[in-house]
DNA sequence: TCGACTAACACGTTTGAAGAGT
DNA sequence: AACTCTTCAAACGTGTTAGTCG
């Protein structure tokens, strides 16, 4: 087992992040497309791991995994904010999703475990402003920031487990704080995101590679702010979401009511300043103002006013009695700390072992350098309709996946459903499945996929997600590597994986084939504790764990590869997974190890 | 001056502990 | 003793708003 000392970077805890963080924002804006390291990389690979893959007519080679379908539950709500040009809140504490990414999933293995991920990822290289009613581009894109992935809680979960239940993704917050430390998944504001949610089959992740799913709907794109900009956005926020519930027409922090509650505290301060104001050299002037005319900065003066800063004896007002209470109670830092997530850590190494023993091939882990299959996946996207973001629109598409773009002119309750459907890649559905679920071969799978490359983003009118007539050819790593093979490179090892985006009419979205890249090693390190009443969320955080919707994106290509951190969504987070930034390969889950305490402990 | 952002605020929901009842 | 149900307070999730910053 590798130790930490191998990796010198996991000995440098949180600050590692700030470290790649800030190499990635270092980055000049001119950076090519793809990082250096890529480029050299993508340079060197042999000419035939750049060539299209076999097309894979052999039924011998599908498995179970080819019959794995995703629908979004809420799909009609999303549309609904999609219609008008959903905006999401970004704040430094982290701000939650709504409407949340709620989703069913069938045709998994019952027995078999999967991890389920979420990741957001830049849907364009467009910085948007709202103005004229509408979101216009304006901008390039800022760098990208570290890329976080959110582990959903219950994962690892059997496939019984996830198709029993609506799986729901709401526990993830989004931040804008660029030095987050409680794992939210970090974006930057009045950009342009798109969410994916991948499968990934729990044993699959101890071997660097394996099956994968992806799935994308894209009516769930969304422009990150920090103030809602769309007052219609805002209505539609305060009617749906519960917790707005108080700001509903006839809630208490209606509109009305606030109005009211202004002007009754306005009355309740200028008694008060009858009694405080019984020296007439007090501030009597602001008295004389009309209450309806008084503006915040006079309400704040009457405030002041009346505050007990003005003792004055002779009007027996005694402030030591005045019930101000502005008695901010500091926040309590939640310190769940290290023994909670080491049992999570080992209730996760349990299950994984579990999977490990289940598994004939247990042996992967060791032969996860082995080269493996090239599969390739071009398709050309047609152009998205324009739909509520007016100059960056979404392609239209229902919630679910069907291969076979069919006009969805039954969907009513959308809007837009009279615009024509997006005619998605064929690649999505027809992609081959790379690698057996249930083999015992621990090959790794070589895949080079094409995703379509949006136009350069300075145009001011923002391209639309996965449209495109030039597509791109995304090429992944040819060849394994493992900690253990001393490489110069930075592509990871890689494997087969599916991506899939939803087409119009579809019941289920439906996977197509993708590369997890990096290898995900979640299994392996992370245990959960079955005994604990609450799992937490966990974010793993890694730059490049998964191919970019665009790898055209500059955002998508770090010059160097930050570490990856695997974080409860917890406020703190004893646990990080970092990978060594010098030979950019990922550190399994097992070499995880504890930051809290400042010190480090190798878990397993 | 203006747009973007932040912190404080009030209200509602969620959660979990404590207590009562069976 | 174990279980279920109710109550209640704290924590948390919302949008709003005033103020700050560049």
């Amino acid at each position: 087992m590798l130790s930490v000392e191998m990796y010198p970077s996991l000995a440098l805890g949180p600050q590692r992040i700030g470290d790649c963080f800030y190499r990635d924002r270092q980055a000049p804006a001119h950076m090519p497309l793809y990082p250096p390291t890529c480029d050299a990389a993508a340079k060197a690979l042999p000419p035939r791991l750049l060539a299209p893959p076999p097309v894979p007519n052999d039924p011998a080679t599908k498995t179970p995994k080819d019959d794995v379908k995703m629908e979004l539950e809420n799909a009609s709500l999303w549309k609904q904010f999609s219609s008008v040009g959903t905006e999401m809140i970004i704040t430094k504490k982290g701000r939650r999703m709504f409407p949340g990414l709620r989703l069913k999933l069938s045709g998994l293995n019952p027995s078999l475990r999967y991890i389920l991920l979420l990741d957001i990822i830049p849907a364009d290289n467009s910085r948007y402003r709202f103005q004229g009613g509408g979101w216009q581009a304006v901008g390039g894109a800022e760098a990208r920031l570290p890329d976080r992935v959110f582990i959903h809680p219950d994962s690892p979960a059997t496939g019984a487990h996830w198709q029993s239940r609506t799986i729901s993704f709401h526990y993830a917050k989004l931040t804008n704080n660029t030095l987050d430390t409680q794992g939210h998944i970090i974006l930057h504001s009045l950009h342009r995101y798109q969410p994916r949610v991948h499968v990934i089959e729990a044993r699959d992740v101890l071997r660097w590679g394996g099956g994968q799913h992806s799935f994308v709907f894209p009516e769930t794109q969304f422009i990150t702010v920090t103030a809602y900009q769309n007052n219609k956005i805002t209505e539609l926020k305060i009617n749906s979401n519960p917790f707005a519930k108080g700001f509903r027409e006839d809630g208490m922090n209606s509109k009305k009511q606030r109005d009211a509650r202004q002007k009754r505290k306005i009355s309740v301060l200028t008694e008060t300043l009858d009694i405080v104001n019984c020296d007439p050299c007090d501030s009597a002037e602001l008295l004389q103002q009309p209450i309806g005319t008084t503006t915040s900065t006079d309400l704040q003066a009457l405030a002041l006013a009346s505050l007990p800063q003005l003792p004055d004896p002779s009007c027996g007002f005694r402030p030591e009695e005045a019930s101000y209470q502005d008695t901010m109670v500091q926040e309590q830092p939640l310190d769940l700390g290290q023994a909670f997530m080491a049992s999570q850590m080992s209730d996760i190494s349990i299950s994984m072992a579990n999977e490990m023993q289940n598994t004939p091939g247990s042996e992967v882990a060791n032969n996860m350098i082995e080269g493996s299959d090239a599969t390739s996946y071009s398709s050309t996207f047609p152009t998205a309709q324009s739909n509520s973001f007016p100059s960056a629109p979404l392609p239209q598409s229902s919630s679910s996946f069907s291969s076979l773009p069919v006009s969805d002119s039954s969907d009513t309750s959308n809007p837009q459903a009279s615009i024509p459907p997006i005619d998605y890649p064929s690649i999505l559905s027809s992609s081959p499945t790379l690698s057996s679920s249930t083999t015992t071969t621990p090959s790794l799978q070589q895949t080079t996929f094409t995703f379509p490359t949006p136009p350069p983003s300075n145009s001011s009118s923002p391209q639309p997600l996965l449209s495109s007539s030039s597509p791109t050819a995304y090429h992944t790593m040819p060849e394994t590597i493992s900690p253990h093979t001393p490489t110069d490179s930075s592509f990871p090892a890689q494997s087969s994986a599916s991506v899939c985006t939803n087409s119009p009419s579809s019941e289920h979205a439906q996977p197509s084939h993708f590369l997890p890249y990096p290898p995900v090693e979640i299994g392996a390190m992370t245990q959960f504790n079955p005994a604990a009443p609450y799992r937490p969320d966990m974010v793993l955080h890694h730059p490049s764990l998964l191919p970019q919707l665009d790898p055209s994106l500059p955002s998508s290509l770090p010059t160097s590869t930050p570490p990856s951190t695997l974080y409860p969504a917890f406020p703190s987070y004893p646990l990080r997974l970092c990978q060594d930034p010098h030979s950019s390969l990922s550190i399994p889950f097992r070499h995880l190890y504890n930051t809290s305490m400042g010190e480090r402990t190798v878990l397993a």
